[in-house]
DNA sequence: TCAATCCGTATC
DNA sequence: ATACGGATTGAC
């Protein structure tokens, strides 16, 4: 027997076939209509199978001409989709041309029906250090927002519930997470709430602890990807029944159920943690994009550097630069030099012995002896096959331009990743030697031989498994990998970035930036010059890169790079898609595309025809062999068009059943 | 003329 | 996967 009132359930049901990326309508028992409330979870029977779905609203009536079926059962009366994020995931998938099951899969954690039931959820903690909601936030490093030009004006906004937008540059040294905090504190202090993204485990730790500072242990939850299933959605339903209005995570908390939303925020857009892996890869800057333009709340991008996509938003009006003045950034930067060729002369020299060109040396000694810690840089282990001459393991350089070698691919010869040039016949051009090796120094080798260099200096080593979160104020050599730098507690004395030019040489299209991303996060961590602080550079001075790290301009940096990709035709100045998968099949695909005015199609290229972005194939046939590529480029106003027309193809080929062989995506990162 | 069967398509 | 509708076929 249908329900009396509002009869019929408007039902996500969890299939991420394109054509089937819909609401579809069912009866609603009687029994089940008090359960059956828009955001539940529900089973339904859908073409003879049982599957899940959300409730999205009851109604009245259907459009549906058919037979309706009844919901087959009620999951939970838990409302676990809020109205806002229903409509948030159908705008993400939408923007990527995905499905809303997928982007739901991405922002809802799974139920855990015990924890559900216990009333530990709805439980008050009272054990909050009854801290006045209005008192002033501990300023231990002497920033704020009134630091920057417009960061009062942003913070002003979020209190009044304006939906400003910004690009925020944090000043090296900036205490960030307590600015984020802060934010969410003018936020609750409101009565409304906030979501905070940042990159990694790390970094939610100290946004976590910033929070402490200014919210009560009930007022704020954080989410983060290696909570168990019970704890990860204990969190969940404390923000969906609404107990808890500020949520702080990694990517997937951009989906956090807060409602009443003052602002949103994401810290180091330019970190590829925040680009989701599975589909639709929906990066966590254009989700919080979409959702604070659809709650509308304030939002606020920042980071250390600065991203092109940020640049452009800040180029076309849409957001506004929070900046400091020359002055400020001048005052808190350390002093920054660039010593790449000059390497200490002399085998037995400690600073040739630990690779170390006299500037860093010299740093890092200054640094020591002033009492503070060193922070030493280096890549990531497989990042990068660097190589280098087997004997005095300077950088194999290609001898017109001076440029990395690398190892072309098996069997064939080292070749410059500036110029393209092949080197047949290496010769070191310092020593002589005409073996090379590929030298990934990683993290331990290089605090080995720091050890050597300084005996009697503590080493630290933050990379990989063992990440380290911060250092005491003691002399020390820390070594990380980039973004597993600690914090040091009263900063650091230096930093030593190494293999600049490894950095530089990586021949993707957004090296420069990631590369000046990189450095600074590192060398934000260092006293300011007037302090003593000191970076050094393993890199070429004229590189703009490197200029741009010396002058500390993330925005001039980010422009250049955004310049460069509207010459190019690359992203963000245009926005692209990638169909990807049999070339008979790609060709069709592209026969019966409708792009909008401006657009082009670029190939199709056979993927056996591109460098692999790894080295490591080891015989193996590759799984690429008749495989093709198209890239479909438009104007940046074309953007929503493109995504229905990827859609509409997608759609197309799940309804005739085609084989699902064919990778369609939006925003493909394969050409980073 | 009508039922049994096939095939394509939608999936409430 | 399954269910349905329309088309097709073959027997009366």
């Amino acid at each position: 027997m249908p329900a009396a009132v509002l009869p019929i359930a408007r039902v996500a049901v969890d299939v991420s076939l394109a054509h089937l990326d819909r609401a579809f309508d069912y009866q609603v028992a009687a029994s089940d209509s008090e359960a059956a409330q828009p955001g539940t979870r529900v089973r339904v029977r859908f073409a003879g199978r049982l599957l899940d779905g959300y409730v999205l609203e009851r109604v009245a009536t259907s459009y549906h001409e058919g037979r309706l079926g009844f919901l087959e059962r009620v999951v939970s009366p838990e409302p676990v989709l809020t109205t806002e994020v229903a409509a948030l995931a159908r705008a993400v998938a939408d923007r990527y041309a995905g499905s809303m099951a997928d982007v739901l899969r991405l922002a809802i954690p799974p139920r855990h029906a015990r924890t559900e039931a216990s009333a530990e959820v709805v439980e008050i903690h009272d054990d909050t250090g009854d801290r006045p909601p209005d008192a002033e936030v501990a300023e231990p490093d002497g920033t704020s927002w009134q630091s920057y030009r417009s960061g009062a004006a942003f913070l002003t906004a979020v209190r009044n519930g304006r939906p400003a937008r910004a690009v925020w540059q944090a000043l090296p040294g900036e205490n960030w997470p307590l600015r984020l905090a802060e934010l969410a504190a003018t936020a609750a202090r409101v009565g409304r709430g906030a979501v905070l993204v940042v990159p990694d485990a790390k970094d939610l730790q100290r946004l976590d602890a910033a929070l402490a500072g200014v919210l009560p242990a009930d007022g704020y939850v954080t989410l983060a990807a290696d909570l168990g299933p019970a704890e990860r959605y204990r969190r969940y339903l404390r923000l969906s029944r609404g107990l808890v209005k500020v949520a702080a995570g990694t990517r997937a908390a951009a989906f956090a159920p807060v409602t009443d939303l003052a602002v949103v925020a994401v810290f180091d857009d330019g970190d590829d943690l925040l680009s989701e892996p599975r589909a639709p890869y929906p990066h966590t800057r254009e989700v919080l994009m979409l959702r604070s333009s659809a709650a509308p709340c304030a939002l606020l991008i920042g980071g250390h550097s600065r991203t092109a996509e940020s640049e452009l938003l800040v180029q076309s009006g849409w957001a506004k630069p929070i900046v400091a003045d020359r002055t400020v950034v001048r005052a808190a930067a350390p002093h920054i030099e660039a010593a790449g060729d000059e390497y200490a002369m002399g085998a037995d020299s400690a600073a040739a012995a630990a690779r170390l060109s006299p500037a860093a040396f010299a740093a890092a000694r200054a640094a020591l002896q002033s009492g503070r810690p060193v922070l030493v840089q280096v890549p990531r282990r497989g990042y990068l096959p660097a190589l280098s001459c087997a004997s005095c393991r300077r950088p194999v350089r290609c001898r017109h331009c001076s440029g990395p070698l690398a190892l072309g691919g098996p069997r064939r010869p080292l070749t410059c990743r500036w110029c393209g040039v092949a080197e047949t016949h290496f010769n070191c051009a310092a020593c002589g030697s005409l073996e090379y090796r590929t030298t990934v120094v990683g993290a331990r080798r290089t605090a080995e031989e720091l050890g050597r260099a300084f005996p009697g200096v503590p080493v630290i080593i933050s990379a990989g498994d063992t990440v380290r979160t911060v250092v005491p104020a003691e002399p020390a050599l820390v070594v990380a990998t980039p973004g597993a730098e600690p914090l040091a507690q009263d900063g650091y004395g230096a930093a030593l970035l190494l293999d600049g030019y490894a950095l530089l040489g990586r021949a993707s299209l957004g090296a420069a930036q990631e590369a000046l991303r990189r450095w600074m996060a590192a060398a934000a961590l260092v006293v300011p010059a007037t302090a003593g602080g000191r970076v050094v550079v393993g890199s070429d001075t004229s590189l703009p890169t490197v200029q741009a790290l010396i002058r500390w301009d993330p925005a001039g940096h980010a422009a250049l790079e955004l310049a460069g990709r509207q010459e190019l035709g690359f992203p963000p100045a245009v926005a692209m898609a990638s169909i990807q998968g049999p070339e008979a099949e790609v060709g069709a695909a592209v026969g019966s595309l409708q792009l909008p005015v401006g657009g082009q199609i670029l190939g199709p290229v056979s993927l056996d025809d591109l460098p692999s972005p790894s080295g490591s194939r080891g015989g193996a046939a590759p799984p690429t062999a008749g495989i093709a590529r198209v890239l479909l480029r438009v104007p940046p106003t074309g953007r929503r068009q493109l995504a229905v027309e990827v859609k509409r193809l997608a759609s197309a080929r799940s309804a005739r059943k085609d084989e699902q062989n064919l990778r369609l995506r939006i925003d493909p990162v394969e050409l980073f």
